[in-house]
DNA sequence: GTGAAAGCGCTAACAT
DNA sequence: ATGTTAGCGCTTTCAC
């Protein structure tokens, strides 16, 4: 700068104000002009690390992320970074390992830190909130605000944190219902690990649907599982090798049901019509597979994570809240639906599923929605 | 630190070299726990900002991606990563609009340059080597060292730029000669842009692996689609409706054959009875649909963008190289080789893909696997 | 072994 | 309207 500065002939102040274009001091037409062409001639380009170093504002959002295991995580970076790119911030990108515990969540966070983000998303940790507690506190000391995405920990746990998530213990719900109502009473359930939070709550939307419709819930129906669902097979032949085994399955997500998927057909088990198949997610295998499942909006949940960061840089000190984004029922191949709601006298274009009216293109690729708010 | 110095007694230059862990100047032991303690006592941060800008080195590699698409693309985010953690490295990532041209990747590169980060990678682009050009002699001004992935423009087309890429030649190659091996004749591909080199090489692997069998190309039998394979069903209608359709498709990714898969499905056709299938990429989602495909290592293509980028940054200077990493077949059951090759006398264990003999697990999700350097 | 002083490239009071 | 000056928090010669 200092090169434009003596090259124009003005002064660094001059080239400064110029260089950032700013509109509170009037500088006249054809100084800015020629410090604009000295600048370009040179090829100038400012350096942000000195002007963040003064400024103190980095422009930057650090976000904490086990891995891009899925689409899942990925597509909610890229909510986030489009929210980031809409108010010209950056995205620092940071991994920690779920399986190096509480210390690597911490040093990843220290790390953002000391690169001077003015906020903190962590994705999916699943560590629990005393967990986050270790960094949160660090952040905090810093004054760096944080949101939580896909993992929730209520406002009141200690001080709050925000929380965005899908509204599983709904959505959980949803989808269960819509077994029921295709007359599914032995509803098995392949659950995420109980440290999750999205898991306990799809578990708990399991519970509600169940006792809604008067059932109780069978415990030895319920397999934990991961949720990369590796390793699944085992558990699966158990559960459908019981004496009474279970006429369709609620999967915590789309990775477990399509191993699920996989599971079945290797063991001559058709979807549907042995086993009826409901998850939760709707990643795009889920549509190749033809699966009937919770649809989810990551890239939103992103999108809201950042959104609720800014708001706190504008206006810090709020209360902490959870954002609960809604989930919609995508009716396809592997619940069964199509299969039984087509009575003799409806055509491929007009029919039900789980008691809703619907239209459908295709009886495979096609859905039908339900809003969760349903 | 300055705080640290006053607590602590000692002057600003000795806390920075015990914060700093240096070895080249020796403090007595007492002292520098002293001012360890001290440090942790303040909850003191050093500000990689400050640091920066005096080192001038910011320890950031920056990322430039057309958004996180597939599985592919994130799974080469996770291979940058995790270079970038082995070293002590921070990742920038940025985001460019393939839609929005030329301009917005220079701008994206722009970003990231004023950001001082020490390395360029770039993926995906598409673009062309004119495009990459623009923001490549920015980069090269500021003594920025670029890699770009997943795309290819040789060494020479003015000043040369590592790439590193699958070896998609090779491995397309491999892939037809498959498909050749299992007796198909008119062998259909639905190629990706032509803009983008992975495609064009593909699409080159295929004319070889024909004309090695002593065949013509035959252009009727080629249809140009997009790596999301959106929309494709049309061109796909068209091609099975020829009045010798043909009898296999080599898809120039696995997004393609996924939405292929679905089309024949809907249209009735069976896969592999009816037309065999074999794509490019293995994601996740060729496992669960059964795909014969190359097997592509995505992470490691980012892991080694980033290695050829720390190697430039320790030994400037280099010429420019092309890394091709090989690929593998993986025979599913799209390609219909456990179809044909399972003779009376052979068990699930032990049959033979491609003339190759091979043993699975299962014939459908266990894979047999070819390297391309066959 | 430790400290004093200079300066990285920029912004923002405060003067003129 | 433009220039002067003082740092931002840190590293790093160079003396002591």
């Amino acid at each position: 700068m200092v090169d434009v500065a003596r090259e124009s002939g003005f002064s660094r102040t001059t080239v400064s104000y110029v260089l950032n274009g700013r509109t509170d001091v009037s500088i006249p037409q054809p100084t800015r002009s020629e410090i604009l062409r000295v600048a370009a001639a040179l090829g100038y380009r400012p350096n942000s690390i000195a002007r963040s170093l003064v400024s103190r504002r980095t422009r930057t959002l650090g976000v904490m992320v086990p891995s891009l295991e899925s689409a899942f995580e990925a597509e909610i970076v890229n909510g986030i970074q489009e929210a980031c790119a809409r108010r010209d911030y950056r995205m620092l990108l940071t991994y920690y390992r779920k399986s190096e515990g509480v210390g690597d969540e911490l040093g990843q966070a220290r790390l953002l830190l000391e690169n001077r983000v003015e906020g903190l998303i962590s994705l999916s940790s699943h560590l629990g909130p005393a967990a986050a507690r270790v960094w949160l506190d660090d952040a905090a000391a810093d004054g760096v605000e944080c949101v939580l995405v896909d993992q929730c920990y209520g406002t009141d746990a200690g001080r709050g944190v925000d929380c965005v998530v899908s509204d599983d213990v709904a959505g959980a719900r949803v989808a269960v219902r819509h077994l029921l109502e295709l007359g599914h009473r032995r509803i098995g359930h392949l659950a995420g690990p109980v440290d999750a939070t999205p898991a306990r709550e799809r578990r708990a939307g399991y519970d509600k649907a169940l006792s809604e419709a008067g059932m109780q819930v069978d415990p030895s129906l319920i397999v934990i599982t991961t949720f990369s669902g590796a390793g699944l097979g085992g558990a699966l032949t158990h559960l459908l090798n019981r004496e009474e085994p279970p006429t369709a399955l609620f999967a915590a997500n789309d990775q477990v049901a399509a191993e699920t998927h996989l599971a079945l057909r290797e063991s001559g088990l058709r979807i549907p019509e042995d086993v009826a198949l409901v998850s939760y997610g709707d990643l795009p295998l889920a549509r190749f597979l033809g699966l009937t499942t919770m649809h989810q909006d990551p890239r939103e949940l992103g999108r809201r994570a950042a959104a609720r960061l800014f708001d706190r840089l504008e206006e810090p000190g709020q209360p902490a809240s959870v954002i609960r984004v809604p989930t919609q029922l995508v009716v396809r191949h592997s619940c069964g639906a199509h299969r039984r709601n087509i009575g003799p006298s409806q055509t491929l274009k007009e029919r039900t599923c789980g008691g809703v009216a619907m239209t459908a293109d295709s009886a495979y690729a096609q859905p039908c929605i339900l809003n969760s708010a349903f």
